[in-house]
Parts: structure tokens; sequence; C-alpha cells
DNA sequence: CCAAGGTTGGTGACGCGTCAACTAGCGCGG
DNA sequence: CCGCGCTAGTTGACGCGTCACCAACCTTGG
């Protein structure tokens, strides 16, 4: 039996997926135009920015993404011929290596991110009260805690 | 001067991102093994059933589906290789042409539906309140409004 | 010390999305 | 009726993401 959606229900999440698609689109777009960079470039240029240490192990940096490291490596070949980012031997474990920031990569992150915020500051949180941002998170954590537990 | 994002906009920021990345990823896991469908596929054909004529032009599809015209093509003559969508020619306008659901693009999405409207009913609506609901259902307005009036 | 099994990361093929041309047909001014 | 601009849809190239598979290497039990 199948429990489908009902109107509000249905509402929220043609909401949803449009706002997605639009705002990602957008941002997108906002960020290759300024910088060259795409949303996961940059994805991969802020987690390594997080990092006290300068290198990272692939499978950390895929952890943190979140991502497949088949789509990590060759994402990461990619960005390599740009210049953005480097690799490094392992000493201690030769199957592994590192994945470094170059002096370009820095560079255009840094000069990249006060855009790409400002633009997140005015499609989203601008138009949102601060019980709406409240609502938003307790929203994704409750979704994500549930993706979680079902495995 | 940059306005960063201050503690709360940073976690509802990134779970927002971290929630469309792995619900996305799951929903398009669930149809595909059920149904051989993508997610976009599947958009595609509601649109199709949505419809009370059973012939759409591929304008008016791409505008339903906010699409650009060069995306609808490419993934129309993908679907059309499996059987799930043809064409037909337009009577007045030798340019255009109709999209059309086949016998099979009806089954298919049939017997998909259920299966993903239950998984959306698991992860997003079990988990949320009725205020909550109508919380993302005024964020995503609220963003969507924005995005449109910034053109 | 060695074999078995797990882990780290990479590759190739393929479907997808975008951008920039391009083809073909419509329609309007003259 | 011609020509020019507009519109409908297509195509090709390229970057991206996934899947299936692989090679190299570590580790552990014997």
């Amino acid at each position: 039996m199948t429990r489908w959606l009902d109107e509000r229900e249905r509402r929220a999440w043609r909401g949803y997926l449009a706002m997605h698609a639009q705002l990602n689109a957008r941002l997108h777009r906002q960020l290759q135009a300024g910088s060259g960079l795409s949303l996961t470039d940059f994805d991969v240029l802020v987690r390594l920015t997080d990092q006290p240490e300068p290198r990272m192990r692939m499978g950390e940096l895929a952890k943190a993404l979140q991502w497949e490291k088949s789509r990590l490596s060759h994402h990461l070949a990619r960005m390599e011929k740009r210049g953005l980012v480097g690799r490094e031997e392992c000493a201690g474990d030769a199957r592994g290596s590192y994945v470094v920031l170059t002096a370009r990569g820095r560079e255009v992150i840094e000069q990249a991110a006060p855009a790409h915020v400002e633009s997140v500051q005015e499609y989203v949180f601008d138009q949102l009260s601060d019980e709406e941002v409240d609502a938003l998170t307790a929203i994704t954590d409750r979704v994500l805690q549930r993706l979680h537990d079902a495995g």
C-alpha cells in the first residue's frame, strides 16, 4: 500500500528539488565565471585548507568529502593538470599518496571564496529568519541521521 | 568586506549540502536498482504523465523541467533508445517535434513510482514535524523567489 | 618466511550535462 | 516573393561521476 505524498508534502518536495537545482546552478556558474573553479573543485580545496597539515592522504580526503575513491582519483588528476594540487609519495606506506595544495591552488581559492560566500549569504541566509536557519539545521540533521541509521 | 558565515549558518549550510548529496545518492541508487531508471529519467516521465495530452512539445517539456534544450535532446535520445519515449513529427511546425510516452515508458514508471515515493516518505517526511514541513516550504519558496528576482 | 586476504589508489568505459556551434524551417518587412 | 532574423531542435567536444576491474602493497595466521 503506497503512501503517496499529500498536498503539503508534495509542495515541500517539489520546492526543495527546484531550489536545489536552481541554487546549485547559480552558485556553480558564478564560481566558475569568477575563478574557473567548479563547486566540486571548491569542496576539495576547502577540505585541504581546513587541514592543519598541508598534506592529506587520499583515503582521508575521500572520507571527508564523502566521495568514492575513484571519483577523487579522477578529479585530482584533472586538478593536478591545472596546477591546483600536487601529489607526494607516502613514506610509511608505498601504496598510498599524499595530496598537497599548491601555491596556485591556495591563491585561487583565497581569491574565489569571498564572492562565493557572499552569494550564499545573498541567496540563502539573507532570505531566512533565525528560526528558519535553525529549522533547516534540524531538518538536515534529522534526515542525515535517518540516512545514516538506514545504512 | 566579506560577510563570512557565522557558526549557525555554517552548520546549516554544511548540513544542507551533506543532506542533499546523500539523499540524492540514496534515492538514485534505489530507483536505479528497482527499475533501471535514473532520477532524471523519472522526472521526465513524471512530467509526461502529468500532462493531459499524451504528446508534448520539446520546448514545453524543457520549460517544465527547467532544462536546457540541449540536455533534453541528449537525454531523450538515450531514453528513446531504451524504448521509454518516442518522437512524433509536429504537424503545424516542421521544425518541432512531439515527445510521447510509450506503453513501456508508462509501465516502467507506474511500477517504479510507489517504491520511490515510499523512500521519500521514509527518509524525509517521516522525520519531520508538520511545522518543519511548512518551514521547508517557506524556505524553498523564499530562496526560489530570490533566485528568480536576481534573474 | 610465505600464502591469503584486505587495503590503497588508479584505469577504462559509459552515461550524463554544458557550451558553442549548427541545420532547418518559420514569418515578417519590403 | 525575397531575404533576414528568429525559433526548434540537434550535434560534438569536453569535463564529470560511477561501475567494474586491476595492480601494488601491507598484514596476519601458520
